[in-house]
RNA sequence: GGUCUGGUAGUUCAGCUGGUUAGAAUGCCUGCCUGUCACGCAGGAGGUCGCGGGUUCGAGUCCCGUCCAGACCGCCA
């Protein structure tokens, strides 16, 4: 070893020990004939020391010689601080230098290595070695893993075992774009990356295996946002022989686990909404219920009184903002503009304001007088020093905005603190969505997801009605995780992959493979699957994913760093038997 | 595929309705400093204003195109 300790571990009770450290420079100060060194490495920071005239002069030259993010490795005596540092835990000591080498110089970094770093993002990512120094970013890897190992903790004591599943399988049309591989010894075909290992696990558990799970990486080639990259990690898990509700009790536990085990936190049992629930109530379906500012439905009380814009609408549903009634027109009139964005889309706002003296003033005092304006106050349950804010027209649209403008209002409002958690299951999701674009209805989950035993007379006469046996986890507003009871046989899968629109043959060449070995006893099944990436960030209590991933891509799925994706070799090409599309 | 925001010193940014030699902070270099720990003080170096074109007597600033980055919509079974 090249060190006796870390930077982080010397203490008061060491001093007079001969130690030796290694780590990189965090900052020289040099104060003439006074000098220090910050030493850093993962464990913390130890401040190196010497004093002129008191000290071998080459030795000094040496040390004023150092630049941030130097490599040393120094040799000294543990003494304790004359004046001390209560900021850092190693701060009643330094080393007083005796040896000084330079393992390695280092180029002036492009950014400060600090936990407030200069640097911006994309410089971030192309020096990603150097931003992996940096406290914050260590931290949150650190966590990560250790979220990992807990998970595992967890999982393993529930017998579930972890198996890996192939990174090169087939492309299906179904869900998001594949990532495609060229295959070499088969040309003209291609691999696909699995967007998850769904139907291999629930080939697993027709094996017998019972409980399975693995944390994987799965591929997506679809634009990215801020909490979404190409490729990411599930925890991806199977159980057989059980119901929906077994497999809510049980990542429930995870769940739970996590909370206790990473953060310290003892959350309460996770509540159940189903999906019409959360869409009437929060128009959303991975509702943030760390805050109430529930939906409440007004067509009863706001129709027929003349006002033509709520009297056309299929839907007028409003939210009570509590407190709010001491917004300016000018914040009033933000809110306007935030829902008018064309991210929002909503055609306007209307407000109740119900003043404090128990008088109302609403945008629409023409069509609503007091008493009118107090049956929406009664029905809403506000309270005078309340603003009511409403907004109509056709009903998934009016609750998608209504949703903006609640999560914005809590965000304002200070209501959506990062360190506090809501979690939520939410079940009874629809089985199909109804597409526009391509006209057919395509499956909400996965197309393996089995629905509801009493809506099946439904799948011919109102398919958009059929439930699933498909749940959510939300926390925070987030969706984290997944999952459903499987179609365990081959009828069901059948008829569920004609009434996704595939052919019989289309379905046998994509999964006959699978509704085979239905044939030879599958058991009943069901999992779920977390988005790893994601919980980390829940967790860390922060919105983007990017500082969990150790290299992550941009925003273009680039890894700036390697400079991918890159061309290929026309050797290579050849080999593959691919040729390029000439540029128009 | 679309909308919006940004690109000026190594870095983070300011630079107004177009007008002399493009600024600040920080970093970097030099010197001074006996208890610093975001040390302090004095001095210095550092710019293809993303790129291309246009308007103008004159463009960092206005217009068009383009590249790059970020946020969002579509998309993400």
């Amino acid at each position: 070893m090249l060190r006796t300790h870390t930077c982080g571990e010397l203490r008061i009770i060491n001093v007079n020990e001969r130690v030796t450290l290694t780590g990189w420079v965090q900052r020289v100060r040099d104060k003439g004939s006074l000098i220090w060194i910050d030493l850093r490495d993962r464990y913390g920071i130890t401040q190196l020391f010497l004093e002129e005239g008191k000290s071998d002069a080459a030795l000094i030259e040496q040390m004023r010689n150092c630049g941030r993010e130097f490599v040393l490795k120094a040799s000294g005596t543990v003494v304790e601080r004359l004046s001390k540092n209560d900021k850092i835990p190693t701060g009643e000591i330094e080393i007083k230098l005796e040896t000084l080498e330079i393992l390695n110089p280092s180029k002036v970094p492009p950014f400060t290595i600090e936990d407030d770093t200069d640097g911006g993002e994309d410089l971030r990512m192309k020096y990603r070695y150097l931003d992996l120094r940096r406290t914050t970013v260590r931290e949150s890897l650190q966590l990560r893993h250790k979220m990992g190992q807990q998970t595992r903790t967890y999982l393993d004591a529930q017998q579930f075992i972890e198996v890996e599943t192939p990174v090169l399988i087939k492309s299906t049309p179904e869900g998001a774009r594949d990532f495609v591989v060229p295959s070499r010894m088969n040309q003209g075909e291609f691999y696909a990356l699995p967007q998850s290992p769904q139907t291999f696990k629930q080939l697993l558990m027709v094996s017998g295996f019972d409980r399975y799970y693995q944390i994987v990486k799965c591929f997506r080639d679809e634009d990215l946002r801020a909490d979404r990259q190409p490729e990411f990690t599930q925890i991806d898990c199977e159980m057989a022989f059980v119901e929906q509700e077994d497999i809510l009790n049980v990542f429930e536990g995870l769940i739970r686990h996590l909370f206790k085990n990473v953060k310290g936190i003892d959350i309460p049992s996770v509540p159940r909404m189903t999906y019409d629930h959360a869409m009437k109530l929060y128009g959303s379906d991975k509702p943030d219920t760390r805050f109430e500012m529930t939906f409440v439905e007004l067509d009863d009380v706001a129709k027929g009184k003349g006002f033509g814009i709520f009297d056309d609408a299929e839907l007028v549903v409003g939210i009570n903002a509590t407190g709010c009634a001491s917004y300016t027109r000018k914040q009033i009139d933000a809110l306007t503009d935030f829902v008018k964005r064309p991210q929002v889309g909503a055609k306007g706002l209307v407000y109740a304001r119900y003043n404090e003296d128990g008088t109302f003033k609403s945008s629409v005092d023409k069509f609503y007088d007091a008493t009118a304006l107090k049956a929406w106050a009664d029905k809403m349950n506000a309270k005078p020093g309340d603003l009511m804010l409403v907004m109509s027209g056709e009903t998934d649209k009016t609750r998608k905005a209504l949703n903006d403008l609640r999560l914005h209002l809590g965000t304002e409002l200070g209501l959506r603190d990062k360190n506090t958690f809501a979690a939520l299951w939410v079940l009874d999701f629809p089985l199909f969505e109804w597409d526009e674009d391509t006209q057919r209805f395509h499956a909400k989950h996965h197309p393996f997801t089995s629905p509801k035993r009493e809506d099946i007379p439904l799948l011919d006469s109102d398919p958009g009605k059929v439930r699933a046996n498909a749940y959510d986890m939300v926390i925070n507003g987030t969706e984290i995780g997944g999952g459903s009871i499987r179609i365990h046989d081959r009828p069901t899968q059948q008829l569920m992959f004609k009434k996704l629109g595939f052919t019989e043959e289309e379905a046998k060449k994509q999964f006959g493979f699978l509704m085979e070995a239905f044939e030879y006893g599958a058991p009943p099944h069901g999992g779920i699957a977390f988005g790893f990436d994601r919980l980390c960030s829940i967790f860390g209590g922060v919105d983007s994913i990017r500082d969990f991933i150790a290299f992550p891509k941009n925003n273009s799925g680039r890894d700036v760093m390697i400079d991918s994706p890159s061309t290929i070799s026309n050797e290579q090409l050849d080999e593959l038997g691919i040729q390029l599309k000439k540029e128009d």
